[in-house]
This record gives C-alpha cells, structure tokens and sequence, in this order.
DNA sequence: CTGAAAGCGCTTACAG
DNA sequence: CTGAAAGCGCTTACAG
C-alpha cells in the first residue's frame, strides 16, 4: 500500500508536508494542498492509524469484552457503545469470553497488548484476580450491567429496585401470591438481589411467601418451562410470576397457555431486560426495561473522557422503567 | 506504559534478546528467558500490538460491517467470526453502517486505515461505487447473508431454494393457498429472489397464486401483524404462509391467534432465519434455519486464509435446513 | 548466545 | 510555507 512516501515522492514535496496537508495542520499554500490531495487521490492511499497510533500512543480504540453466545441483549449495548465512538473517531473491537470468566484474564491482555484507550466489560461476576489485574490496567475501564467491588467503576440498573418496583407492581394489580422464577443463586449482581428486591416488596405489603414460589435456574427460556411445570404442581400455587429475565417469562407463559390457563387472567408474568422478544410475545410481555443502548452509550463517552482527560470513571446507576404491555 | 528498553535496561540486555524471549523465537540461554521474564512481569509489561504490527506489516484484524438496529441474527454471526479469530491471536473490529448503507464507504475507509487483513460486510446492498472501492481494497473481502456481482465472494443460503423448500414444505404439508409474507421489494437479495423461489414452487406443483397473497414489508414484526390483517380482509385467505423472515411470521401468527384463530390448524407458518425467537415463539415456529454462526466461522476463516497464502476468497453456497417446530 | 542498527509509517518540534 | 530529523515500540537480518 502507498505511503506518504509515494506520496511525497510523486507531489514533489516532504513527507512533512504530506502528513500536514493529509491532517489539515495547516501552513502550506492552496497549491501544495491541492496537489498533495490529487497524488494521495490518484495513489488509492488509506493512512496507516498504527503508525500515526504509535507515534501519538493513542490507538483510539476501545475494546468491549462479553460472555459467550449471548445473543440476549449485548446487542443494544454493541450498537450503543459503537455509536458514540464511531462520531469520535474511534473503533470497537470486540471479544467474547466463556460465559464463566475463565478466559476473561487472557482476553484483557490482548485488549492491552492492543492498546485500547479504555474497555468496556459487560455482565461478568470478576474473580479477585481479574479485579487486581484490572486495578492495574493504564487505561480506564468501566463494567456494564454488573459490579463488582468498588474498585472497578459500573453502570447498571439498580437490581433490588427494579425487583422491588416488578413485584409491588404485580401486588397493585390485585395479586398476591407472587412467585420468582428464573435467578441464579450463585450470581450476587443478577441474582441475589433481585430475590432480595421481590421479598423486600412482599415484606412491604404483609404477603406471605411461600418458599416453593422460589424457583432458581439460569435466566433462560427453558428455565421458565421448568419453573411454571413446578409451580403447576404445587397445591399453593402463584397467581402471578415476577421473572428475572424475559426469555424465562415467556417460558413461563407459553407452558401455563400450553396447558390451558389464560395470561394475565389465570397467571400474571412480568418480565426483566425488555428486550425485543418481549413485544413479540402473545401476549406481549410488560417487563422491566434496562437502557441497553444507553448503558453502551455512557460506557463509552465515559471511557472516552476519562481517556482525553485522564479523569476516573464514576459509576453511574441508570433508571429503569416498566415497560406496561398485556400480560400483567 | 513500560516498553522493552525498560525491560532491556532493568535486565542488563539489549531490546533484541528482550524481543527474542517474549516472542518465544529462541536463541538465548535458560538464565537469560527468566531473567527477562521476571522483570517484565514485575514491570507489569504488555507488548504494544500497534508496534508490532506496523513492524510486520500485519495488524491481525478482522474487520466486520453490519447494519444498524439489527440485533436479529448478527450476534451470531459476530461470534462465529470472533470464536474463529481469537483462536489464531486475531481481532475482529466491529461497525455500524446505517441500513441504507449510506455511509458504507467512509466505514470501509476507516477499516482500511486501521489496515484489517480482511473484511466481512453483512446483508447490505452494495451501491457501484461501493463495490468499486472494494474492488480497489489490498485486502480481501467477503460478504455474509447477501451478495452482489460476482466480482465480490460472498457466503450465503441459496435464498430461492430456501423459499422454494419452504413453499414446497407448506404443500406436502397438505396446504394450497400459500401466501408469501414480508419481502422488500427493492430488495434484490433476500426480496425478488424469495418470492421467485415460491413461485416455482407454486408453479411446480400447479398452485395458482392470488396475487393479493404477496404482501410486501420489511422482514419486520410489524410487518407481520399488517400481513395478517391484510389477509384476514381476503374473500380468498390463505391457509398457510411462507413468511420471510422470523420475526414476521411471529407477527402473523399472534395476530392471527389474538383474531381467534389457530396455528397451524387453521393457518399454517413457516418462518425464515431460525433466530432464537423462534423456539421460544407459541406455537415454536418451524422456519428455515440459516446458520449464522457458521457463517461468521467461514468468513473468518477464508480471510485469514486469504490474507496469509493470498489466494483470493471462493464464494460458498451455505446448506439451508427446515427446523420443524410446531406452526405447521 | 547476544547486540547494534535499520526500518515499519507516521507526527511534530525545530530551523529556516 | 517547507523540509530534515528524531522518535513512537517493536522485529529481524547481520555480525560476532
């Protein structure tokens, strides 16, 4: 490929002024401008952002890394992130680390190697020495839609709210026997505190729960079969499910529709995330929405600051809304 | 950041030997790989990848383009092309062009100058001057899920087949009046030719087709829920449809399930892509299944193919699959 | 086994 | 307004 060699060559001029002309620095004649683009035209030349990377030491990209086959909602956050780096200049490279964070150590060394400015990890419960490995990282790094300590700055919806907000709003539409389906018991971030946020609700409101109505599993559609085949067995069972994530809502009302009850009218779902699935749910799925595409804004306008300023990241919990459609 | 000459100083060697033992190319003792070892993991070393690459004249970058808003099926596709690179110490640079493709150009720009050893562009329609750029690029080039002249390769179903064993499965599934629901028009790709591929299969088995049965969109949801509504207002409404993408036939179906009626009972679908909204859809939607992820393993693959014997990529025909489910 | 040196393609102070 | 030169952090032939 030419370089402002070939180019400088061919124009007759220094590569100096090459680089200027190609840069719009500034200090050379109209003339020299005009030549200088025509040669560069005529050559199909593209600038090197490795070499102009190393000279300045900012390769202008931004890494983000997630879990494996994911399809849920990373998209959002993919596009969001990419949006706002793309208006700067900046690039996204993106890697995928298995589900459990094995890799996720080795996968930030290559993000360094890389040069990001600054990365973006999404939905990963960080092992102490990925935290210590992070802590040491020379460029800002931000965690979206988890946490971890409060070493590592974060941007999510605040969990045990957003549960206590789904169930207090099951409980004001008349329900009372409110079961939880779908949270993983081992995932302090997703999990925990959602369990945490829906008791606190019931506590609020002098229900009862019933321990049975705790189903756990791991957010998945298939969980939400298996849970609403448990609750069917139940002789106490749940008028209405507050479901940690949509794919296990809809899981829960496909088997309770299969097996002839009628939703909302026999059972209430309400779902978590809002992703697209849940508008194409029959009945469409009312759900706690997360700013997906916002969070993966934030993310990188914040690591682009903090890179051009070399200010910290402050975490940031980002409101979260119901979504109301028909299934509550 | 420290850099192999903080290496090379605080290990009493020259960057050379530092270089040697971090690359693992041999020619130094025992004594000396330990000793550099140990101080870059003290400094807290990581090699700069832009260095290297500008060095060997190879960023090991994949880069990949894909439209905006389309979290539909391109999560899989970004992870089959990234599983595939990170094998091989690669990484895939993601981009977002508007839909229309508008600022297609400047995105491929931007991959050239971060020097991607190769390029795979998603489901866009090339504009002229597109293809021309591409034509010009020192790099190869693939395209996933659409295609163009044959001057660009490409790796795709073979969209008529698909529609036509679509409509065909819809016969011997003991159907007549087979409708065709979603395709753009405009679209030369995965429009005309899905719409060719019902017709000959209608043909083939001397169907007549109403053309108030072709009922155009824009592989939406929406557009599945205006299909079925348009049907619905039909003295001659179609028993089945072949839809062209999941998403609508989604749309048909709960219409047609709200309007009381029963699928596939008395309206069968068939949906096109296999994305996961289909198993989870109620009824599961049956649909041809494109595989996506296999695709983005392909296309990773024959560029870093390309790009280390360069020899230039082969266009391949994918295998398209019916994934029976319940909607027929 | 090891080091000095050239060079990848840029940018940018410095000097004129 | 323009150019010569240094230098970003590596890799790699060459010489010893």
């Amino acid at each position: 490929m030419p370089t402002i060699k070939d180019i400088a060559t061919q124009a007759g001029v220094s590569i100096a002024t090459v680089s200027r002309v190609l840069n719009n620095r500034g200090g050379y004649t109209e003339e020299t401008r005009k030549k200088v683009m025509r040669v560069a035209e005529n050559m199909n030349y593209y600038r090197n952002e490795m070499a102009a990377g190393l000279k300045k030491s900012a390769a202008r990209i931004i890494g983000l890394i997630m879990p494996k086959s994911s399809t849920l909602f990373y998209g959002d956050i993919i596009e969001g992130l990419e949006s706002v780096a793309q208006q700067r200049g900046y690039g996204v490279i993106i890697a995928h680390a298995s589900g459990d964070g094995i890799n996720l150590s080795e996968i930030i060394s290559i993000m360094a190697e890389r040069r990001v400015e600054g990365l973006v990890i999404a939905s990963f419960a960080l092992a102490q020495n990925v935290i210590t490995q992070i802590n040491g990282l020379p460029f800002p790094v931000v965690l979206v839609s988890t946490q971890s300590d409060d070493s590592i700055p974060y941007i999510k919806v605040d969990d045990e709210a957003a549960a206590f907000d789904a169930t207090e709003y099951l409980i004001q539409h008349g329900h009372q026997k409110i079961a939880i389906a779908g949270p993983n018991v081992t995932d302090k971030i997703a999990g925990m505190t959602r369990i945490k946020g829906y008791e606190r609700a019931m506590m609020k409101h002098h229900l009862p729960i019933d321990p049975n109505w705790i189903f756990y599993g791991d957010f998945s559609f298939e969980a939400g079969i298996h849970a609403m085949k448990h609750y069917f067995q139940l002789s106490n069972r749940p008028e209405a499910v507050f479901s940690v994530s949509d794919d296990t809502a809809i899981g829960i009302m496909n088997t309770a529709i299969q097996e002839g009850l009628q939703v909302p009218a026999d059972i209430a779902v309400i779902g978590y995330d809002n992703t697209r699935v849940a508008r194409m749910a029959n009945p469409a799925l009312t759900a706690i929405s997360q700013p997906f595409f916002q969070m993966g804004e934030k993310a990188g306008n914040k690591i682009m600051s903090a890179a051009a300023d070399n200010i910290p990241i402050q975490s940031e919990i980002l409101p979260h809304t119901i979504v109301e459609r028909q299934s509550v």
